[in-house]
DNA sequence: ATAAAAGTTAACCTAGTGGTTAACTATGAA
DNA sequence: TTCATAGTTAACCACTAGGTTAACTTTTAT
């Protein structure tokens, strides 16, 4: 499966994800399912502005929503996460002298 | 080494890479380096544009630049992609049914 | 010396974020 | 039926993104 860099869904998870509050949420239904007042109460964030932050999760499909009579319960859908990461995963972290292959580069262009 | 959720570089790192345009450029810069003028032609960007974008990547410590005379070369800096992968990699995307998990949370909430 | 090239900066635009308070709807409990 | 609970929506705020055009600086080429 590939993730290429112009998918516009990868721009809603990435800016869903670009948020320590978000991160916060993500990692707290990682480990289990919750409320949006239990959001609210343990992130120290009202309920209008929880709902803002849900509604984006909501959109970038990191979260998935069930209303059960005037309850809404909220999870983590690690999916969507999964496209995140095979996005970055492709790019080789490990072997590469950012300086040196610009100073490379750079004598390479001056010839 | 951890990657916490609540660092303020994983914010700058993420918003920078929730831009198709910016990760274009980083595709590109994962090949080799260039200069602002290059990334400008190859993405059909204006100068200010892209320099708007530069800016955003270097605030976020995803590219390096280096002045030789009047050229700017530009070259990715993966260690910060590194601190990206650290952080969504913490997370299983692979053993999680979510429909399954909220089903299950709910049914218990509602003993 | 002049002009072009390579960027940068400023001023402006529209749209969205992240929060607030206040008003509202829908559901459950007394 | 009345009241509280759970959440949504609207209106507002300051701030930022992502683009534009126009003006500017610095460096190189003619």
């Amino acid at each position: 499966m590939i993730t290429p860099y112009d998918s516009p869904q990868l721009d809603m998870i990435l800016e869903a994800l670009a948020n320590q509050k978000r991160r916060g949420i993500v990692h707290y239904l990682s480990l289990q399912p919750a409320t949006v007042s239990q959001l609210a109460k343990d992130h120290s964030l009202s309920l209008p502005a929880i709902h803002k932050h849900i509604r984006i999760l909501e959109k970038a499909q990191l979260i998935v929503r069930k209303k059960v009579g005037r309850t809404n319960f909220v999870a983590l859908n690690s999916k969507t996460l999964q496209l995140a990461k095979d996005w970055i995963g492709q790019y080789n972290t490990r072997f590469s002298s950012t300086s040196a292959s610009l100073e490379n580069y750079i004598s390479r262009m001056r010839e």
